[in-house]
DNA sequence: GCCATGGCTAGTA
DNA sequence: GCCATGGCTAGTA
């Protein structure tokens, strides 16, 4: 596995229940500011394997960005089990819910 | 070539 | 709505 993907895997994995973070953020996190898409490329491929929290991820305007209803459900049902309020039309106030990683250790 | 982005702008009101 | 972006992989030679 490559040093990026891992710290992606890593990053993904310490989001904590009932927070969220954006594919940039993530993407910024591991050292690759403009790689927001290859973290959805990453969560596409690699979410079961590693057991990833996916549905911790939404866009920069903390909307559900998955295409199919079938999943979309999932998403938001897996969020507001952890908490999350997700509103009728499938975003989230990233005000609240947006997990802010410390740098500090 | 993939991809579940993101930042910008044009167009509307 | 458009389109530049980028790490990775499948597919070809």
């Amino acid at each position: 596995m490559q040093p990026f993907t891992a710290m992606v895997i890593s990053i993904i994995h310490s989001i904590p229940p009932g927070k969220v973070m954006t594919y940039g953020q993530v993407a910024r996190e591991a050292g690759s500011p403009r790689a927001a898409r290859q973290v959805v490329r990453i969560l596409h491929s690699s979410s079961e394997k590693h057991g990833l929290p996916w549905h911790r991820v939404v866009n920069v305007r903390g909307e559900i960005a998955l295409q199919d209803d079938e999943s979309r459900f999932l998403q938001k049902m897996y969020l507001e089990h952890e908490g999350v309020q997700v509103h009728e039309d499938g975003h989230i106030d990233l005000k609240v819910y947006q997990y802010i990683p410390s740098h500090t250790g």
